[in-house]
DNA sequence: AATGAATGAGAATTCATTCAT
DNA sequence: GATGAATGAATTCTCATTCAT
């Protein structure tokens, strides 16, 4: 097996094993067995625990990144990718709990993962804001409004409705009211 | 000092500690020597390490309840009670960093805090749901909105908003336009 | 309360606490609170933990010989004291469970609570060895016998067997066979 | 070294220090290095320091009950074989202090271990039980004693003789009378 | 390159003892 | 004299990291 795919693998292992346990709980040797490799193994490839998890928080919003472009994409009119963006993160959020984590979490964390969260969370700004700034330009949404605050208040809306469905009411990813909740962010609750 | 008077200040310093450095960061050494005592000190008043968060959890909860419930019978209008709750959660959120956090940060803890975690956010979750019933009979929220899902995305995207200034921007709360995030969910990005 | 009179209550206090617990296990607030005062007077009673279970190992031990030596006196055949020795016996180790142990418990504890163990036991055996010697000038016992040999002989045999009583088939102290183990020490098994 | 025998010194090496401070004083880090070995890798063979002794008496019963059990079946007669358990159990008592303590010793050990002790001595009850039939059996001893009584009277006699002699004489096991011993367990006092 | 046995720093917790009231 | 709140040394156990094989 090539270097990178050994990498690869041990990297998923961490994503699921801290999916499951959070970053604390996650022991290396878990990930190890996740892995099916031995524990030693993992620090040939990562210099620490701390830079298995960086590297893996960076590859995972590298993933969803790279999906929610192309979900958005999927959308024709803002309210079809606000749509498809709730779809999506309730997907990632259902199998990956932990990571689509609001940046608050950081603090607990070491200082150099909560800067790639903090990276992480940037670019998935950038991303929705962007479409608000698109939204401007095709009449979707009104001139006047600030698109780093319509970004916060569709991300954030979003987030909190699927995480409530989800950890609340454990309902899966299709049994939620994407288009309710899409729909609700455009037209207000006036 | 009455017994209660010092159970109240362990619970500042745990309050203090564990909003700078996490729950797991969080050590009774450092939180005793915040308070000024010892490290034995502490299991006189609280039994555990589990039991100090807990009741640190419960206790800050209560405190932030309590203001909100004040600043939203201070807002006439659900817009006014949507600005309040944002400025006053923005300075709770401004001193108290990891506390307002979604159930998402849960995992890693033990059970027993999460479950904390969890009934606080619900009560919080009941008496922002409670302000969109009452604009549904003031004729301020329209009458077909599902409460639970405006409720998600009042607290969702007043959070998102104000994390955004205090973590990204480094804004002060009084610097943030509560104002117009309520605006915007009020009247929506179209 | 005169202060020999506390001291007396601490005391046996300590007695019913390690009698229940071990050395080790018992705390000095479980025995203050089972004397009915509080922690710190013990302090003004005794120097430590350790003096305090010295003496009261002294103070058992000499209760112990004194209740002996009565039932040793009240027997006339050499038969009628094993027998009693071993009657009283049974009921000091049924309330007090830890304290007739054998020297080699002592390992455990601190070196001046083992010496007074030593001294208690060592004075026990000198009771019964001048029983030995008695019944050898009144032909109860062979002339040419060891009388430490015998001592041991009537100490642990006895000892054994209201042990196995006890703490094996939860006999009460009269519901054991007295007479019996006293017959078999003194005729022997063939 | 195979993973059993280094198993095998750690239990070797708490044997050693549980035999000169008792269970409570046998700090985890002084066994260690007694082993030889570092703290924790004591914990990558036994769970904790219950399981560790646990298993060390478990062993040590064992090699206890395999010698004594060829000790016996060296002797002819149950003469021989009481001598040759009271210079067998000199031996280990000698070597190992503490273990061979009765089960009264147990109070304010943990609940396992205790069982643990309990299960040990019964089994070497059983096996000077099963001698005195035998020799009920062969006319060695009358055929209306108790053999339960007479096994009580065969163990505790000689563990007191034996235990007089070591720490309070510091005779060596060959310096001790078990020949005396054993015929007046046989002959009786009178 | 891969391993997993060994390590020891570090954390929670206990409890004898002190001392201000 | 009596108290019990405060203390911190001491102990068990965990786990990231190392390194000999």
């Amino acid at each position: 097996m090539a270097k990178s795919e050994k990498r690869l693998e041990i990297l998923q292992a961490a994503l699921k094993v801290i999916s499951q346990v959070g970053f604390e709980g996650a022991k290396m040797e878990d990930i190890a067995k996740e892995a099916g490799i031995g524990k030693g193994t993992i620090y040939e490839y990562f210099d620490s625990k701390n830079t298995l998890f960086q590297e893996m928080l960076r590859h995972c919003a590298k993933e969803f990144r790279e999906g929610l472009s192309k979900a958005l994409a999927e959308g024709e009119t803002l309210l079809e990718k606000i749509c498809n963006f709730s779809l999506y993160g309730a997907n990632f959020l259902n199998s990956h709990a932990l990571l689509l984590n609001s940046p608050l979490v950081s603090h607990s964390l070491p200082e150099e993962i909560r800067l790639q969260m903090k990276e992480n969370w940037d670019s998935l700004f950038k991303l929705i804001e962007d479409e608000v700034k698109k939204g401007i330009f095709t009449h979707e949404v009104q001139p006047n409004i600030d698109p780093e605050m319509a970004a916060s208040l569709i991300i954030g809306g979003v987030n909190q409705y699927i995480a409530i469905k989800i950890f609340g009411d454990r309902f899966a990813p299709e049994e939620m009211d994407h288009t309710g909740i899409a729909k609700l962010i455009l037209s207000g609750l006036s």
